[in-house]
Order: structure tokens, then sequence, then C-alpha cells
RNA sequence: GGUCCUUUGGCCGAGUGGCUUAGGCAAAGCUCUGCAAAAGCUUCUACAGCGGUUCGAAUCCGCUAGGGACCUCCA
């Protein structure tokens, strides 16, 4: 079977063929650090982080380009306020770039948290300022743009009369053209009036004189527009025809409707073939947002500091949950449903973790053949169903029926030649490849380290022959207080005892 | 107001015409165990409501009700 993934342009899923045969060019819309990454924000780069893992377990050799929006249109927290205490001497004031070297940091900690592939290319908006100008002016050479008062816009009417804007995002463009006469919609947008049409958007704004982060331009000094950046650095990385473009449904509108129509007149075709987008996380069934109030932090999250949170939850947990539910599909939060995720991974892991031990025979025939069959086929799913748009939450469902029959097989409950040697070494080589390599999950107990291993071995010794010589009393001690101390003795059948994090 | 999406068991969530309608968490019982835990087995079986299409619908269509997203920066 060959991989199909959704295309938000036509609204279908499609058998994915890339442009160059063997190779992907993907890009993802990053973040704005001008802030703190929330939830909400893990999604995509999960998501596309599988989808980029995925396609490189399919042989493609991928070029994956994830920007850092650090210019132009954002508007950190505060800055407002600080720059109109302008009196203050250079050091004291707010230094953009320093913001953004902050976020762009912790941004970069919480992607390594996620065990998140590095992009191939991570290019900053400020770093590619000249290829945005640049952009503009072949827009504005082509007709499709104009300049008032040292901003440029993009000509939507225009652009409209002879391509289809809105179709990626279903908009109906007599309603984008008309919306500035209609009460419900007008918005408070700087520089509304001088627009030729307020569905037309900005490529470059000039620069009001409190604005700190301005560029020399042909226009007079300014900010590049809120959607020229992608355009830009897409082309220059991946080309005027790239495959992949993701990024989460909020964006599909204006934004990737925008970057359609600027890379369209410069580069006279569609940019991209197929364009992913992602659900949103919700929380009590409302997108989590800023400007809802309802944002849980990445940092607050793996701390558990948080009202909302009744304990921290360690980043693979959160990506198990992500990954627990269809990337298309909204995904609501809560404790419990992080918590129920926790448990499950520990126990999916658990198991993982048994199968790698188990001793591979030479039994060519399986004594139960049923068994063996059943198993072989679950495993076969596990491509077939993220052939199928990426369908890690049926992949997980089939590593839970087989999960048990680990356990059973280390316990005896099940004979070793119930299943051929082969199909063993299949469960062995598909649990890695999809756990560690497709789905990007560690061990959670990472803290079995050098230290404590012998340490904990000398304890677990003790309470062995404190069994043997049946002082409960000892052995009892032992237990209950590294169950204290968070840590789980687990017995099992063959009087062998391992130990795990709580 | 416009466009689009969604509604699955106590909770989270797969699944788009019939095949056993996932899986996880929680709960209960049992097995194992010195007692526990872990593990295993078993139970709890749902598809918002109404109507239609069909031999057959959670799955397609219509209506009603609830929820949501986008239309503005937004993952």
């Amino acid at each position: 079977m060959a991989l199909h993934i959704y295309n938000s342009y036509t609204r279908k899923k499609e058998i994915f063929e890339s442009i160059t045969p063997g190779y992907v060019g993907m890009y993802v819309c990053g973040p704005t650090v001008s802030g703190e990454s929330h939830l909400g924000h893990a999604r995509p780069y999960i998501s596309f982080d599988v989808v980029y893992r995925y396609l490189t377990y399919k042989k493609y050799k991928v070029r994956y380009v994830r920007n850092i929006t650090d210019a132009g249109h954002f508007e950190e927290e505060g800055r407002e306020a600080e720059d109109k205490v302008s009196k203050k001497a250079q050091i004291e004031k707010l230094e953009p770039m320093e913001l953004v070297q902050k976020y762009t940091n912790l941004f970069h900690w919480a992607m390594k948290q996620f065990n998140c592939v590095e992009p191939s290319i991570e290019p900053t908006a400020t770093g590619h300022i000249v290829e945005q100008i640049v952009m503009i002016e072949d827009i504005i050479s082509k007709g499709y743009a104009y300049e008032v008062n040292g901003s440029v816009y993009f000509d939507v009417k225009k652009y409209a009369a002879s391509h289809d804007y809105g179709k990626l995002s279903g908009r109906v463009i007599d309603e984008l053209l008309d919306a500035g006469n209609r009460e419900d919609v007008s918005r408070e947008l700087d520089g509304q009036q001088e627009k030729r049409d307020a569905a037309d958007f900005a490529l470059w704004k000039a620069a009001p004189p409190e604005h700190i982060m301005r560029w020399k331009s042909p226009w007079g000094e300014g900010f590049p527009g809120w959607h020229i950046e992608c355009s830009a650095m897409a082309t220059k990385y991946l080309g005027s025809n790239f495959d992949i473009h993701g990024g989460g449904m909020d964006l599909l509108f204006p934004h990737h409707e925008s970057e359609i129509a600027q890379s369209t007149i410069c580069n006279h075709s569609a940019p991209v073939k197929y364009w992913m987008h992602n659900n949103m996380i919700t929380i009590n069934g409302r997108k989590m947002g800023k400007s809802y109030n309802n944002v849980i932090k990445l940092t607050e999250m793996f701390s558990g500091n948080h009202p909302l949170l009744t304990q921290a939850f360690h980043p693979m947990t959160v990506r198990f949950f992500i990954l627990q539910s269809h990337y298309r599909s909204t995904l609501d939060f809560s404790s419990e449903a992080l918590s129920a995720s926790e448990k499950a991974l520990k126990r999916l892991w658990d198991a993982y973790e048994v199968l790698k031990n188990l001793p591979v025979s030479n039994n060519t025939t399986p004594t139960d053949s049923e068994l063996d069959s059943k198993i072989t086929n679950w495993l076969n799913e596990f491509e077939i169903f993220m052939d199928d748009d990426l369908g890690s939450p049926r992949v997980i469902a089939n590593m839970f029926e087989i999960a048990p029959i680990i356990n059973s097989l280390k316990d005896g409950l099940i004979p070793f030649d119930a299943i051929s040697a082969s199909t063993l070494q299949k469960m062995k080589d598909s649990f890695q490849v999809y756990l560690e390599d497709v789905f990007g999950l560690t061990n959670i107990n990472d803290q079995n380290n050098e230290l404590l291993n012998p340490i904990m071995q000398l304890l677990l010794d003790i309470r062995k022959e404190a069994k043997a010589n049946k002082d409960f009393a000892t052995s009892d001690k032992i237990r209950n207080q590294l169950t204290q101390l968070g840590i789980l003795i687990k017995d099992d059948k063959e009087g062998n005892t391992t130990w795990g994090v709580a």
C-alpha cells in the first residue's frame, strides 16, 4: 500500500507521490518567538515530526524546513509599555533580539524534551529580509501589489479575478472583498483605510517611529508583512514547487491562503502539492489560545505548576497523548486524560522492554498458528495504518493487543513455541521501528543511571534473601519504603524482580 | 451574519455501509503471590434526537438540538 495523506487543498485523501522521486520537501510553520510555547503549540511540531520520521522510514530523503518567526508582525508582551518609557538608557531598554533569543532557546529546549528531530533548515525571518524585499518587488512589478505611505499591500481583488483566492480555506471571495463595508467584521487594523480593499493584506509595513524592529527598504523603513516570510523562505530552500506544507488549521486563513497568492504570482504556479493541517488541542472544548486565556505553557506541563494540572507530566506522556489521537481531530485536554496516557505509555513501554529481552528460539513451526498469524496481521497493519493518513492511534491500539501476549510469553502463560521465531523477531523489529524511530518515543524511566542501578540491585538482593528466610518484615520494609520513594518493585513468576519509577 | 467542522460507553479516543464495531484509563470479579504490586483472564458495549435512503447505517442524506473553528495575531 502506498502512503496516502489528506490534502487540505483538495479536501481529499490522496496518494502521496513526491515531485522528485525519492526526495521530499516539507515546510512547517514554526513558532513566533515572542512568548513561551504552550501545549497547543506542541501538536504541530510533534505531528509533523512523525510525518518527517515516517517519510524517512519510507526511505525518502526529506528536507524539512521549519522557520522561526522573529520579525515583523509580533507584539511581544510588555513591549509597548516599554517603548513608551524611551528615556531609559539603551542597555535598560528592551532589546527585541534579546527576547527572540530567549524564546528561541526555550523553544529548542522544549523540542528536545519532546525528542523532535531537528529540522534540516531552520531559517529566521530576520535573516531573510532581503529575500522578502526582493519577492515584494517582484510582486509589485507584476502588478499585484501597490505602495501606499511606505507600506505595500497585496491586491487581492486583482489576484482573485484570475486566480482562486479562497480555495484552500473555503472562503467566498465576494464576502472577503466587501468585508470592510460590514460592521460585524470590521476591526481596528492599522492602515485599514489606505488599502484599496479590505481583503488586501500587507507585504511590507511602514514602521511607526516607536517601532524598534525596522529595516531599510525601497519604500522606507519598516518591517515585513504577515505572510511573506514563509513564502520567501520556502521558495528559497525548497523551490517554487515543493511537496508538503504543514501547520495548524488556524493558519489556513489568512496565512496559508496568502502564501499561495504571493508565491503563485512570483513563481507562476501554486507552490505546494500537499497541504497538511493539524487540528487544535482544546481545553473544556475550547481551543487553547492566548485570547481565550486558557493556555498551559510547556514548562508548566512538565512541572505540574498550573491550577488545571494535578501532577507534572513527562514530555513523553504529552507526546504519547498527542499520538493517541489522529492529527486531524480535535484533542481535548484534561489532567485525567493525560494521566491515562501516562499509565498507558508506561504499560506499553514495560511490555516493549520485556519484548526486547525475550530470547529468540529457532522454532520454525508455531504450535498456535492462529495466534501467530493474528500477531503477524497486527504487525503488518502498522504500516497500513500509517499509510492511511498517519493513523498512529490505530497502530498504538494494535500494540496494546500484542502487549498482553508479550507479558504472557514472559510469564510462561503462553508457551514459547506457540509462535515462530520469525514472528517474535518481527515483533521486536516492528516495535522498535514504530515506537522509537517513527513515533519518536523514549524510555520514560530515564532515571536508570549507572549509580542507581547497582544500588537497586543490592537492595533487591537483600530483599530476596530476606524472603528466602521468610523474614517478611525486612522484605516488606524494603518494598514499602521504595514505594514511598516512588520506585515500584515488580516480582514475576520465576521469582525475578524488576523495578521502575512509579 | 457567512463558511466549514463536530457530537461515540464513567472519562479519553479509533473507526465511514455488513466482517469480532478498536485501544487506553477508571471500576468490579478471578488467577498468580507469604501479603501486595506487577502481570494474566473476565465483566461493564456506546455511536446526540427525529426522519429518510438501503436487504443492511455509528458510518450516506435531511431536519432539530448541543459544541467548536475560521472570517483578526493565532499551532
